[in-house]
DNA sequence: ATTACATGTCAAGTTTAATTTACATAAAAT
DNA sequence: ATTTTATGTAAATTAAACTTGACATGTAAT
């Protein structure tokens, strides 16, 4: 699809929930370690079934993790 | 990724919307009508990307268009 | 000093999303 | 009756997400 429309605040919410690393997110959200790197600095974002399963580990809805702008 | 955990809302969205036809939403979201009734059937979910302008075409929430139930 | 951990990156491969083109059917319009 | 519109399907291809395995760096323990 487009492009880097998609920002995203799992670094924040990554350190809001006591520290949890990307090898733990990954665990709970059940990807890899890479999958969760590569997303959180943005060279990709994610299938909206792991977008679900990651705002579900924080308790947050999709919008409060990610945030997307169309191109102006 | 994952199986057929997640559903939508589309059909009955598209109704609700001056029965907006797959074509005009597809058209609306940038993409083929042929995804829209892949999307729509449940053949395969949409990218985050995807999601977020299906949304925003019916001015809802993701959550309010699709939901995940994963496996109990 | 060296072990361990968290993060970042890269290349090669598999899987899934999305496109393109095309054909089929049913219903509505003329 | 036949044209048009909306929907469903399918095969072949491209693009993107995700995996696997491996290596590099910086920082915190010990």
């Amino acid at each position: 699809m487009g492009k880097d429309a998609i920002s995203n605040q799992l670094r924040n919410l990554r350190f809001h929930h006591n520290e949890m690393t990307q090898q733990q997110l990954a665990d709970k959200a059940g990807v890899t370690r890479q999958t969760i790197v590569a997303i959180e600095k943005g060279n990709y974002s994610p299938s909206l079934e792991l977008a679900f399963r990651i705002a579900r580990v924080f308790g947050k809805s999709i919008e409060e993790v990610f945030q997307y702008e169309d191109k102006q």
